[in-house]
DNA sequence: TTCTTTCGTTTACGGATGTAAACTCAGTTT
DNA sequence: AAACTGAGTTTACATCCGTAAACGAAAGAA
């Protein structure tokens, strides 16, 4: 292929736009904005923006429809959710991911079937489970560790 | 109490300084720089500036040693991990998390302790998990939903 | 005591982000 | 055809962030 896809990012304010065109599957200017004035203090220009900033990151498709667009997503929101987790996640001190996830959990309101399918995963993992989880906050080489 | 702690927020670079200290407990700034730059193409300079800024925000505090200064965490590793995370979550739709979490579970690398203790925590929601958590990505009053 | 090293501080600067007004057209209304 | 309206584009601007050089003061060396 030509095009190097390097990763597009989403701000935070976007990710409200792509939420409403994932869930919507496709919609124009009006809807969005009609839809992002009932949930935030923005001024329709602030939501053009958005949408535009979107448009050139590649984030969304442009369709012409009459005198206004169509947009569409064109990144998929499980995978922008997944990378954006992980990002995260990698951010953080290895070792205590797992604690951190465990408080998340806790905290967090899951459906019935996503308990059920996480505890599965888990379950698959166990098996191959290691001991310990290192610590990667120093440098390889470093004496030093917690 | 008098001070409004109105959540410190930590970047991506910034993340890097606090690991070392979390780590380390307490560091000089000699310390940090060696460590970092062992890490990261950064100039000491930088790396300078990526600590002042963080005392500023009240994420480090300063213990006068002779000639320098002693960094501390002023914040708790795993409460800044923990509100991280769950913000990262928060952004996203309610009803993909459990998906998205699946997939991270299934990618990271966990110790076996910590898989245990995700079942456990997971084990105990069962019993009162909602058959299923709603969209949240359009307004309350939308009739639209996905 | 003067020179040098080194810490912490100040200044710098381009790009991203939140927030939004102003502007330009192309259909729509009268 | 002239006026209007609404969609997308351009411009604006303060703040944050990544990245770093420059500077001032204090401690150590000569």
């Amino acid at each position: 292929m030509a095009t190097t896809e390097l990763a597009i990012t989403i701000s935070d304010a976007e990710w409200r736009v792509m939420r409403i065109v994932w869930t919507l599957k496709e919609a124009d200017s009006r809807t969005i904005i009609d839809l992002l004035e009932q949930q935030h203090d923005w001024k329709p220009a602030t939501i053009k923006t958005l949408i535009g900033r979107l448009v050139k990151k590649g984030a969304l498709a442009t369709t012409k429809n009459g005198r206004q667009f169509i947009y569409t997503p064109l990144i998929d929101e499980q995978s922008a959710m997944d990378t954006a987790l992980i990002s995260e996640l990698n951010q953080m001190c290895a070792m205590h991911r797992g604690t951190s996830l465990a408080h998340v959990l806790d905290q967090l309101e899951l459906s019935h079937d996503d308990v059920e399918n996480l505890i599965d995963v888990l379950q698959q993992k166990l098996p191959t489970a290691p001991t310990m989880v290192a610590c990667d906050c120093l440098p390889e080489d470093c004496e030093r560790s917690c």
